[in-house]
DNA sequence: AAGATTGGCGTAAGCGCTTGCAAGATTACC
DNA sequence: GGTAATCTTGCAAGCGCTTACGCCAATCTT
């Protein structure tokens, strides 16, 4: 079954037919009738890999992501998915699961099926990646990693804002004994989002006890991070965990053990995903634009019609605090003695 | 940047460049290594469409779903990712959103990406789609919708049972007031599921007064059909979600008007996704075996290579009810008072 | 009314790959 | 050393589609 059959059937030539099918060129509206009649009849449905290879492109977005199953992810490949639909783009969505060998493949089956625009949303990297990219000139997004190039664009959330923001906020409410649960902590934008951790609490938290942990991303990951925290004899006050998706765990288990959050301990989440809203106690969080963010992957990956494809630069997001019921005043804090208190 | 440009590197022709990065025929190793630099040196990834067109098969399976954001389609397709990669496949996953109009541009897309096989795991069914399939041969399988044909398998999960389950179960602990909480009720199997709650109810669990509402999937419309169960005077004992994501945000709701979970009013949701033990109370549900479902859909779509395809057939799966802390005895109900209490 | 446009369509050359076929190069065998 | 069997490799015909290019007929000029 294919355009000649139709050809055939329609008494024109397959010229005809693809004309039609692609609403491209002239042809007479009782011709095209007839064509489109006969597409009908045959339930032609035309083979993409041939239209993709005859024409050069393939209207066709591609994205990489490390977790699908963590929301943030998938709010963003959402609103990608949308503002592609709206313009005639479809978008491949491939997860890696935070294995760099799943990434390099992934990417690679990308660049097969010949994408015409690469979302890159995660926190492994091959490096060898990145030049392999921009040389390629296929238009690419980098989320948290790499640098602007020609055809590159690079989105960052400022996360050391967002973590300074937790800090002192905690701070302010007197928590002097914080955890930081991370996971993946060997991985570049992970290790930093530790490390910026570490170093907000050194410079605004004086005097402050911290510890780190780290477990595998998602719920089952903060549950395991909560225990080990709980076993190491360290009480903290506070627990600031890498995202919210880990923060679900961690509030399950401080309940599980009869901890109270947030009466005996804070918690905090971090990307503000839509179930924060839905554990109890809701979760204070840091809130970053997913959706903003996936507007500026569909500008960055498809060309708009009037004016040429905006070149590859690079965008700082602002974050901002969600203050909801896991986090409050620490009660192990005397304020009275607190020569910060006010 | 093509096979011929790889071919004049490596001084062989095209065919014998094909042949080693197939691993097919037979290419002296030395002619192996000179090729295979030449492809490293020219960074060459080869194009997919072109492949799929000349070879006539796609390695590629397409899996289509109502919902990717409600974690028991999700759990299905990486279990499907996992399987079809251990066999050398790739999976494409479009998401409908319950959109009957997505549904069918998805599968139309799929087919023209000619996939060597198609999972639909939908709600909303566009019935033509279903004859337009059986004819094309392709390898499919249908969620809960449809019957078996020649080249159609078709997973069905016993909903009824796990529906008499809940309510045999409720209706033993003692109540007597019920709410059935679902989404898009005109969607065939949604309906029946509601139905199913109904009859079960009136067969296992006389002199129960129902009530149902509906409202979108997932935690917010949990959430907003739980207001309006409460809005509506009506005061159940035990809500019954059609599935866990729902059940959430009823749980959320319930927590935030101060009606205690179990003790004032039971909750039950139905999929037992991996989030259901982290909500507080931990939800009591049905097991819907989605690994299994994974794996039969593989087995259903990839040919095995000894012997031949499974021909189409149909599955029915069991369910098991999972209790956990979301339900307890009604404590609107005497037992002493009650016939049936032993 | 004859030449100049234009509209509508077919012809055919690819797009980059796979693969059956057959020729040339090696190796095996007696 | 010669023939047969086996390896390697190249040639070339597609896969199903898009898209110059050009032809003919219809319409428009003056």
């Amino acid at each position: 079954m294919n355009l000649e059959d139709v050809a055939r059937r329609a008494k024109v030539s397959t010229a005809t037919v693809s004309r039609v099918l692609n609403n491209v060129g002239q042809v007479k509206s009782s011709t095209r009738a007839r064509v489109l009649r006969a597409v009908e009849e045959l339930r032609y449905s035309p083979n993409l890999n041939a239209r993709f290879l005859a024409s050069g492109r393939s209207r066709t977005l591609g994205m990489v992501v490390s977790n699908l199953e963590n929301p943030f992810f998938l709010d963003i490949f959402r609103t990608v998915e949308a503002d592609a639909h709206r313009r005639g783009y479809e978008v491949l969505v491939a997860n890696t699961d935070y294995r760099p060998q799943r990434l390099v493949s992934s990417v690679r089956l990308m660049l097969g099926r010949r994408v015409s625009g690469l979302a890159v949303i995660v926190s492994e990297m091959k490096p060898s990646l990145i030049p392999e990219l921009a040389e390629s000139g296929l238009p690419v997004v980098f989320y948290d990693v790499g640098v602007a190039k020609p055809n590159i664009t690079n989105i960052k959330v400022d996360y050391p804002q967002g973590m300074r923001r937790i800090i002192e906020y905690l701070y302010g409410l007197g928590h002097r004994r914080m955890a930081f649960i991370g996971h993946h902590p060997t991985l570049g934008p992970l290790h930093d989002r530790k490390r910026t951790f570490l170093e907000a609490a050194a410079d605004y938290a004086p005097n402050v006890q911290v510890m780190t942990v780290a477990s595998a991303d998602g719920p089952v990951g903060g549950q395991n991070a909560t225990r080990e925290i709980l076993q190491s004899g360290f009480r903290p006050t506070a627990i600031t965990c890498v995202n919210d998706f880990m923060a679900m765990g961690v509030i399950r288990e401080l309940h599980a053990q009869r901890i109270a959050v947030p009466d005996d301990i804070s918690v905090t989440g971090f990307d503000n995903i839509g179930l924060a809203e839905f554990i109890a106690p809701a979760l204070t969080t840091v809130h970053i634009p997913r959706e903003e963010i996936g507007h500026l992957i569909t500008e960055a990956l498809i060309p708009s019609r009037r004016g040429r494809q905006e070149r590859g630069h690079e965008v700082l997001l602002e974050t901002e605090l969600v203050v909801r019921e896991s986090t409050a005043p620490s009660a192990a804090h005397s304020f009275a003695s607190d020569p910060d208190f006010l």
